[in-house]
DNA sequence: GGGAAGCGATGCAATTTTTGCATCGGTCGC
DNA sequence: GCGACCGATGCAAAAATTGCATCGCTTCCC
């Protein structure tokens, strides 16, 4: 897309912070970038730019014509997969942007079956916590978002929730394995093993742990969920999850078990799929919205909301 | 803007259809735009114009891209205020499509009212009636609506109505002067002076005056209002009109009455003040909408909703 | 405190892109 | 069937973008 060259560098330029490093990127000198730069602050009238020592940052009148950048951009995608499904070919890229829970097992599947009817359109996956997902959404860095828990920002649309049921994974042969339920004072005096902090299930649990006042071994902490998934084929410890980083709510390691908490315990969190409030989504990303929709809803059904 | 030249031409090619007339008016040879067209396309990967043997004219994936394209241009339009807003230059221009009535004198006055404090925000006018007008703000060659009577499309955001009863004009020895409230049956037989078939007004007194089955003489239709005030110093006859097409409510013509139709036999229609939906406005634009509505509440008080 | 390194800005020449001219092949109206 | 008008294209001229060398500046580090 010649027309966007420009834009296009400036948008890196931000990214970068520096002229020289956006050039470098960018496969041309310095000072062609420098020029562009300049040539297109003169034509807004005010520069986008503060020059400091170690490199450029934008300003206010920068930030929003950034932004501007960044949404021409994200319509301009649209633009283009609404005309490449004018003529059938049904091609197209989605973004997302998805807690480390959905990516398990939910977001491969979801995707690969997607693409079984639609091999043209290609996706983009980024693992991410709550606050970097609704950032990625703003900056249209990401179409879509699965997050687990709080949605706080206003310019978030919700497309679909779901409740999710934490769910505690443990070896077969743990002594709270014969229990159907997993009450929160079963948990004292267990060693467990938690994801990090910015985790919406680690939120959820310590928020209810503090309550009760319970106070589990923490033996370890970790935002990988198949490192501490295959931690407890070697140590006898606790695990915690959602449903929707299993198979249809089953635990798909057969040397574990998995037990919902109880929901007077703890309650439910919420599993949110949202875009940018107010923006068009390309063909492909609403498309494949409407299937993980539709997905949630036949396999959690009275669960999903929306 | 530089970087926005190829866009602006395809935007020219769609509206002149013909890549010649096109070139001719934006002073380059048919050549250079031609090529840039094709560049485009191939950019695309698909035609955007059909090509007919009188010129060109947009197919379904033009459509689409020159709709992105006006999208564009409205926020960069927007963009630019913003920056301008933020050195506290309150520069910008407003783009305002409006019927006939509000041209007369609200909307001198309203737009004189705003640029005495804001000197450097610039305006465009043009009459036109609802239809047009909607089709106006949906290319974007608008940025505000100023309608009488019926709102249709679905994609058109109503910021603000005002209730308008209809008034009828006559010269001060009129034989219906003395009536504080005209009844539509003392219509019968009198001469009227009727604004044309597209008119608000006109809809709304033909769809009354065929309920009650009363026949007046029409011996004059015209769409200028000034033309049919000043017909009534030469030849004695009713003209109709709504009060934001006159001072306050009260005519400004010193030989001419005004007295409103029964409101049993004449419902009040509607003033609609409207922009797109969905779409940012330019801080100009904005903030001469608030100021309208504001004055409407002043002027109108009871008869302004939202 | 001085020197090296990194940054953006700029003059000048090389290169690439864009433009204009002339012209082609096609369709339409008279 | 002829003239007028349309968009497409080869080729040379004009204009733009780019890269190189270099400047002035700040910061970091010895």
């Amino acid at each position: 897309m010649r027309f966007m060259t420009s834009l296009r560098f400036i948008d890196v330029v931000a990214r970068e912070g520096s002229i020289r490093k956006a050039a470098d990127k960018l496969a041309i000198t310095s000072t062609a970038l420098n020029r562009r730069i300049l040539q297109i602050e003169d034509e807004i009238g005010q520069p986008l730019f503060e020059r400091l020592p170690g490199g450029v940052r934008l300003n206010t009148a920068g930030e929003i014509f950034v932004q501007h950048i960044r949404s021409q951009f994200a319509d301009l995608a649209r633009v283009q997969s609404q005309i490449a499904d004018l003529s059938g070919i049904r091609r197209g890229h989605v973004q997302i942007a998805s807690g480390a829970d959905a990516l398990r097992r939910f977001l491969p599947a979801a995707i690969a079956a997607y693409r079984s009817s639609h091999p043209a359109v290609s996706f983009r996956l980024n693992r991410c916590y709550g606050e970097d997902a609704e950032a990625r959404l703003l900056s249209l860095d990401a179409d879509l978002a699965l997050i687990f828990n709080p949605i706080r920002a206003a310019h978030v649309h919700v497309a679909a929730t779901v409740r999710q049921q934490i769910q505690c994974v443990m070896p077969a042969e743990h002594r709270l394995a014969d229990k159907q339920v997993i009450r929160l004072r079963d948990l004292a005096g267990e060693d467990l093993v938690l994801p990090s902090a910015h985790s919406g299930v680690r939120q959820i649990l310590d928020s209810a742990l503090m309550r009760r006042n319970i106070d589990p071994q923490v033996i370890l902490e970790s935002d990988s969920f198949e490192f501490m998934q295959n931690f407890l084929h070697f140590e006898s410890a606790l695990f915690f999850q959602i449903p929707i980083a299993m198979d249809g709510g089953e635990e798909f390691d057969d040397k574990l078990v998995t037990r919902p908490l109880d929901e007077a315990d703890v309650p439910a969190g919420t599993l949110h799929i949202c875009h940018l409030k107010g923006r068009v989504l390309p063909v492909a990303a609403a498309k494949f919205l409407d299937d993980v929709i539709t997905n949630l809803r036949s396999s959690y059904s009275e669960l999903v909301d929306q």
